[in-house]
DNA sequence: CTTTAGCACTCATTGCCCCTGAGTGCTAAG
DNA sequence: CTTAGCACTCAGGGGCAATGAGTGCTAAAG
């Protein structure tokens, strides 16, 4: 079913000054509008009609409406006009974007914070893996005394390391042993594929590192699961009481106590790879306590079977069109930075 | 200024049900209380006295009093007594403390959610330092075609590893003298030590990998640098808003847009090295925006040259006894499980 | 000298009522 | 189909009085 143009023009033009007012939008006020040729009475006729198909609401009956989350949908999937970011809004981004990230997990975290700097909203950022993640190499790296360091280094270029001490003496020689049959036996499998039979082999074969190949195992496997596990890094919470539908102490608390990790690596339940960015409009997230929020989630590509995901939260009335400029653009930064190698830069002293 | 034994004992009634109810306390109710002989005009008499000598507020004329911040401090320092932790409360710690703990940096983040859920309040984990880090040595690893995994290790046992990409090919050989050159000059010196001309003579003895030194060089110190920096992970932000005095939304966004890394890093100005449990009423903190806030910190070893800090945020009316009770005994798990060194398990096969 | 009963006073909170005004839906005329 | 006119609805806010918890002070009792 086909809207006529004047009830689009009425409904985007209902959307856009919700979004910047936050107040129910009367008739009167459209009609005073530039551009709007008609009076009061017709757009109230249109809106009692628009009411009837479901894209707006009226909270009682002597205000003006607010869109419904079909009315948001319809503005988002065809009235939206985009959102030309200005030169200084670009200009910032970059700027933000400067910070040399040298670590991952930290990067990742500072990338939570630009999103909701940038947005004003809660943000997060996690990453996400595109294939099965395998190790592909272990280096046993002896450190002082009793202690060596497990080095695991899995197919996603993630390289996690472990300090294990021993009460017991162990050579040069072990570890060498160690980390031969540890590499020779247990890379480019995934971990499905440790079954106890193999553990066994291979613990068999390590001669006077047996003992250590437990506990070398274990920590391959935990490495792989938190691969798997998207690390989430969730920040500016605090910036959801700015917004006027979290006065209420009740939902923001309740907004608020539903966001953790678990919920928010669930978000986004199936990704259209075809649209960058990604858009739930209240009811649409499958979590029943946002069912008042949207989220507006998008990726960007690390390489090497990973991406990003940065997202934002924030009540259904948000400004869609800005949001989606910032973060997409901001996106394709980061995409630039982490998914191209990185060229060595022009020293000062050479 | 010693305040009467009755006086103590109705400030701590005061304090205690205040605690509790977090409403102004009159004069009736504490003389209703079994083991209160005495009349309410009485109380009142003492109460006025308690008001002018500080240690009590009242919030208006018809009003019962609340602790003021110095009230909070002699409860503190002398009334309160110790909680006794029941036996649910200590299963249950020790129960959540079970996760394995296997890479420091999740396990932090872990323990602040921990912390949060413990006391049911804004919580913080953190690490610091006591003395100056140093790297204690360098490992270069190939890892594929033109890139290699360079490895720090530094003298408080936090190994930070970064992927380093190169257009140009790269032999083994070059990476063995590499590691060589950085071994030999720049281990077990502290960050500042890393002169201009010490990196232009190990750059200048490097060879054919002249080129990565100073990339290496800037990550090693960047790598120093972040363990100066304490790390900290806050969590539970939205408890705080489950609390009575942050019904007023201003409040809360005051606090929770203060609580950022920084101010929660800087919290502490000086440790008392005596007492393990340390505890900022209000206006003791330094921060400006906390002055309405209590804090209290407790840290925990983690050996060599390390410590954790965990500590929790929440209305000057907390309680401190309980709080107290809860985290120092979190911590001294904490301190057991990461300060000794990690005795291999049983395994089932062996 | 301390304790307590009595009393007048204060003042935040609550509920109530009424008014205002923005906004609607309907009807009838253009 | 559009619009002017009109009666109706209802959230929000101001004013006002009642309520009651709690106080400080005074004077009597212990």
């Amino acid at each position: 079913m086909e809207l006529s143009e004047r009830k689009q023009k009425i409904l985007k033009a209902i959307v856009d000054l919700y979004i910047r007012t936050a107040e129910p939008v009367g008739s009167k006020t459209i009609a005073a509008m530039p551009d709007m040729d008609f009076s009061p009475a017709t757009i109230r006729n249109e809106m009692a009609e628009l009411t009837n198909l479901g894209f707006l609401e009226q909270p009682h009956t002597s205000a003006g409406r607010i869109p419904s989350p079909a009315g948001y949908r319809f503005y988002i999937d065809r009235l939206m006009q985009d959102y030309r970011l200005s030169v200084d809004e670009t200009q910032s981004i970059n700027q933000a974007m400067e910070l040399r990230m040298q670590e991952f997990d930290r990067a990742m975290s500072k990338v939570g914070k630009l999103v909701s700097q940038l947005t004003n909203l809660p943000a997060y950022a996690m990453t996400s893996h595109t294939e099965s993640v395998k190790v592909r190499r272990f280096e046993v790296l002896p450190a002082g005394e009793a202690s060596f360091i497990l080095v695991v280094m899995t197919t996603d270029e993630t390289v996690k390391n472990k300090l294990i001490k021993l009460p017991l003496h162990i050579t040069e020689a072990d570890l060498k042993l160690l980390s031969a049959v540890l590499n020779a036996s247990l890379t480019e499998i995934s971990a499905e594929q440790f079954t106890p039979e193999l553990i066994d082999r291979v613990t068999r074969s390590a001669g006077a590192a047996s003992g250590l190949v437990p506990i070398a195992v274990d920590f391959a496997v935990h490495v792989l699961e938190n691969c798997r596990r998207a690390e989430v890094y969730l920040t500016g919470q605090n910036r959801l009481l700015g917004q006027p539908e979290y006065q209420d102490l009740t939902r923001a608390q309740e907004v608020l106590s539903a966001l953790d990790e678990d919920t928010i690596s669930n978000l986004p339940a199936k990704l259209d790879p075809n649209s960058p960015v990604q858009i739930l409009v209240g009811p649409e997230n499958v979590a029943q306590e946002l069912k008042n929020t949207s989220v507006v989630v998008t990726r960007f590509d690390i390489g090497e079977g990973m991406q990003g995901m940065i997202g934002v939260v924030g009540p259904q009335r948000m400004d869609y069109a800005q949001i989606t400029a910032r973060l997409s653009y901001f996106a394709e930064g980061l995409g630039r930075m982490f998914g191209k190698p990185e060229l060595p830069e022009a020293k000062k002293e050479e």
